[in-house]
DNA sequence: TAGTGGTCTAGACCACCGT
DNA sequence: CGGTGGTCTAGACCACTAA
């Protein structure tokens, strides 16, 4: 290594000399770099990134600081780390990330087990629970307003909507809206939804190119009205959990809106707070 | 230092050499000894740990070592870093960890919010939300079989019971049944709840010795039945947040159980996916 | 055996804080 | 100014994996 973090002490060094802003540290900005070859695909999901050594040569910086950088990656789930092996891209399709964002569980595990590891059509299972999707709908449309705020849209661009029932042992359990940008997921229909088996987010991953990162969700409970009640079959006025969650990709940027109206007899919502 | 390291490259070599358990990295003994010293009330919430370069030297480790161990401890917010001052005992004093545990905000951050910083009376804020408790009941009875068993308690072995009513602007919204270990809460009475300002947590950790590290909830939505109806005013089958929690202390220790009934109305649980 | 991530060390320098 | 945490380096060795 001949110039040795020669532009990190540079920037450093201006940071101090001026007012202007202060610049991140070096492990910052490489993870930003790496961040970079994520977001434009040049590392696609389940590859593997080069190594720390390799890494750390083509940066002009040392192992460690490398090292510091996918630290931060592996902590935000975008990486993970496999000893001996190297690092790789996440993925929704692996197992390990598959239920990340499946808060729902049952209330008694025994009760709703199916086969270990066994996944329904469509199914996205986990924690013992078999879950079934069936698509309701799937169609274009125009975004209302309150759907091109929350995706950062112009209201009137296109979108696609799915709607559909998610069931647990033949009883519906969640009626999920799930609203999408058009331009992303140009070619989503229902016989696609339909012929897919496994996550959505593994769907959205591999054929739109769009991988979810992190999410928000807003809960309340809320009254069945009228059509809900006779979708998830419960009495209308019946409470019903109402999941609001905004997902974004790299650079927090909105790609998914999705209501979900949940059961909640045999089930609940888990949480941990650290 | 003489021997750097000495016992833990001799436990490495150890379970190399054996087909018992593999031993921890020898930052994660570190770490584990710290956390050792907080549960023991060796450091107290709010006071400093000793420098990382004076428990190098303590415990005969290098300072990157000490550091790594440390860095666990602040992700898990058992510890709190401050640049050029040094590393403190997290406590629910302290405004940056007051709130870790409440999730319920306004749906319009504009519309419940008071002065800023204001506090109302038993006031638990944040968020520009304000919030006043009011207890119901506090009293003391053997441990029924279901607080027992989450409690890790032998059935009939006392117990102390909250019951308290959270409003904001005026209008009910949270019910709380919160259910403590008899035996670590000696002295809590409704007056002493009463003439307490902040966080029910503060009140926890400064006059019982009993700091809340992380929580499990489980969410469900309800009909309110006719006394939680009248309690919140809310006519009778209203959907209510359940909010259930354990909170567990060093160790993984339970000490409180709670079950939150919420209005959700106007305000929403928030929750973040990462 | 070669290559990867994981641990540990030692030392330099920086940014920040209170005195 | 001295002391603290924060960054960065360089190099050694270990643990794991795959060929």
């Amino acid at each position: 290594m001949s110039e040795p973090s020669s532009r990190a002490r540079a920037d450093s060094a201006h940071a101090a000399a001026e007012a202007g802003p202060t610049f991140a540290p070096l492990y910052r900005q490489i993870r930003d770099l790496l961040v970079g070859g994520l977001q434009s695909g040049e590392w696609k999901p389940g590859e593997s990134i080069p190594s720390e050594v390799e890494l750390a040569a083509r940066y002009r910086v040392s192992q460690g600081t490398v090292r510091k950088a996918i630290d931060e990656l592996a902590a935000a789930h975008l990486v993970v780390r496999r000893q001996g092996r190297g690092t790789f891209v996440a993925s929704h399709r692996e197992v390990r990330s598959q239920f990340r964002f499946l808060r729902l569980r049952p209330d008694d595990p025994e009760a709703d087990a199916g086969e270990p590891g066994e996944q329904g059509a469509q199914g996205e299972s986990g924690h013992g629970m078999v879950m079934t999707s069936r698509v309701l709908e799937c169609r274009r449309l125009r975004a209302p307003s309150d759907v091109a705020r929350v995706l950062g849209l112009r209201g009137g661009e296109p979108v696609a909507l799915i709607r559909r029932l998610l069931e647990t042992e033949g009883r519906p359990t969640v009626l999920d809206d799930i609203w999408l940008p058009g331009a992303r997921f140009r070619g989503l229909t229902a016989e696609r939804l339909d012929a897919w088996h496994g996550p959505l987010y593994a769907l959205f991953e591999t054929e739109f190119g769009t991988r979810m990162i992190r999410a928000l969700e807003r809960l309340k409970a809320v009254a069945a009205d009228r059509d809900r009640a006779r979708t998830l079959q419960v009495p209308e006025g019946s409470p019903l959990l109402l999941v609001e969650r905004v997902s974004l990709t790299y650079a927090d940027q909105p790609v998914e809106w999705r209501r979900g109206y949940c059961v909640t007899g045999r089930h609940h919502y888990f949480n941990e707070l650290a």
